[in-house]
DNA sequence: CTGAAAGCGCTTACAG
DNA sequence: CTGAAAGCGCTTACAG
């Protein structure tokens, strides 16, 4: 069918001028809110613009004005709460902004990421928010900074582009400082997922955090993705030759994952086995005992990516910035003295 | 400063025509993959795309072709991972066909409904996937439909336009069974959040059934909307003069908050209070016990909003449709027989 | 403060 | 199978 069966055809700019008797540039200065226009031809303008129903097409005057105030934003998955928070805080304040987002999902893979944000670019895209998929290369994220704004969330690939993360190797400091203090020794980490800077900060941070506490900074134990599958994996920790006395988690899902399967497998959680999470993306609530987990507050970081991104638009050529968030330790009722 | 300083100037299809040697209708054609074009020309025309690093200006090729291939997806929140997981299933299947989502949140108030809509038929969205904002107008939904294609997703205003949900009301029919079969009476139901379709639906539904089994239906508690508020309420459920030995609650968020509040109160959930979810947005996983729950399959919903927008968007005139998903009750281990 | 003209980068008929 | 011309709906200098 063609567009006109579709929609009824919309009134343009033309029409509009036509109506209140005036031309095309004037009607366009109005639209735009220009102080250049008188305000008895703006009166006259608004009512026209009311009583035919018109909707400005930004596509035409986008094609002009060789801006589109729509920025992209990519996320390798949609499933973890931690990048729905992350997604919240950027769409706060660049909706705020009068910008238009428009999402799409990589799935952590380099070519879907590559295929989308060409996609986007095709569309005018002013700018990206993106967070680079497991091995994505740097070249790919640097050319596409080359050609519009462009700022990296929670991993980055190059320095050449502005970051926006969270400061995860004192966020594992803290976590590790917490229960070494309660008097573990045989500390896990509990890892998923692909490598990626998050994770080499996260992985780091442990280890040297153990070491300077001379505990063994090896009890790195491979989790599956879905929280059924974590539950059912935690017999893995409890097995492993070490005898760790407490988890340090990847993450919030795997920690609540592992404390369901824990319980399942009849060890109190806090008291016989410590459980530490990272990111308290739901304030440690939906378990007992409540989780304690290391905050490194999404939501706060999609405003600050989205800021940030704001100033590249304006700066294009200023120097590359790069802002860690700092981390909070949350203690609640998981993590607890080890018993003797 | 001038967007010259910031992009690079992209090339444009005169640029590939002319290093080809061709002319731009040619080289339109061959970035469209027309069948009309050599071979020959056609690589020629590839290699230029190719040396220029030539990206197709989508903006210009809507205004002629009136048509964006970009669709709005509007929903009132973004916090609830019930809305999360639809937002999946909806990326998915259009991004499979080539469309951009442009993404906005109505925070459920009509008037940020009706903005973020504005802003995107100025945007020229092709389509809408709008889960419509608590006590949204019928008409502002119906005006948008006249204009673009649009379904409405899980809560519905009008019958003028198409609408996939899931069928809530045996969803409560199932959760009612389940407990009465279980020699539950007195079942309270945790509402939560503003009324819409879908919590007419659910309260219907639980009131119908209920008193199907000659069982009181009035036992309905109002709670607040976050976790940490939801399991300092439970003793809301425990105080009530009716005292209920089991409770239906409104969505999964609700459930996980009541499960943790219950047992902060020393109250077993499954053996001295049975809690039903709805929706099974988690696969019950994340509490212990595990929560048994109606799934209402937010994903699926997602990804057959997504189909049915694509049928509407070809078929702008056909008559509008109702789908609703079939429910499944899981059965877990948050409920149980009545102990006496 | 307002208007006539050019142009943004494509696609769409229409010839050939 | 290819090319010259018109036009999509705006904004942008430039006059006045």
């Amino acid at each position: 069918l063609a567009p006109e069966d579709q929609k009824t055809k919309r009134a343009t700019l033309i029409d509009v001028a036509r109506l209140a008797g005036v031309s095309r540039a004037t009607a366009s200065l109005v639209i735009r809110n220009s102080p250049l226009v008188a305000k008895s031809t703006r009166v006259l303008v608004e009512e026209a613009i009311e009583s035919l129903g018109y909707i400005r097409n930004l596509t035409a005057a986008r094609l002009r004005a060789a801006q589109t105030r729509v920025v992209g934003l990519v996320v390798p998955n949609l499933t973890n709460p931690f990048f729905t928070k992350l997604l919240a805080g950027v769409e706060e304040v660049l909706e705020a902004e009068g910008l238009a987002v428009l999402l799409a999902n990589s799935h952590d893979s380099e070519g879907r990421q590559n295929n989308v944000m060409r996609r986007m670019r095709e569309h005018g895209v002013d700018g990206f928010l993106v967070c680079p998929a497991v091995d994505s290369s740097p070249s790919a994220i640097e050319m596409c900074g080359g050609h519009v704004a462009t700022v990296q969330v929670l991993r980055y690939v190059t320095r050449h582009i502005d970051y926006v993360g969270a400061d995860y190797r004192s966020g594992m400091e803290q976590a590790v400082s917490h229960l070494a203090a309660l008097g573990h020794q045989r500390i896990a980490f509990a890892v998923q997922g692909g490598q990626h800077s998050a994770y080499h900060e996260r992985f780091d941070g442990f280890g040297s955090a153990m070491s300077r506490f001379d505990l063994d900074p090896t009890i790195v134990v491979g989790l599956p993705s879905t929280l059924p599958e974590i539950s059912q994996s935690a017999h893995l920790i409890v097995e492993d030759a070490r005898s760790p006395t407490a988890t340090i988690c990847f993450n919030d899902l795997v920690a609540f994952g592992l404390s369901g399967g824990f319980q399942d497998l009849d060890i109190k959680v806090g008291s016989q086995h410590s459980i530490l999470g990272f990111d308290d993306v739901m304030q440690g609530e939906p378990v007992r005992p409540r989780l304690t987990s290391v905050a490194t507050y999404p939501t706060e970081i999609g405003r600050r990516a989205a800021k940030q991104l704001l100033l590249r638009l304006q700066e294009p050529k200023s120097p590359s910035s790069y802002f860690a968030m700092q981390t909070d330790l949350h203690i609640r009722q998981s993590t607890g003295p080890l018993s003797i």
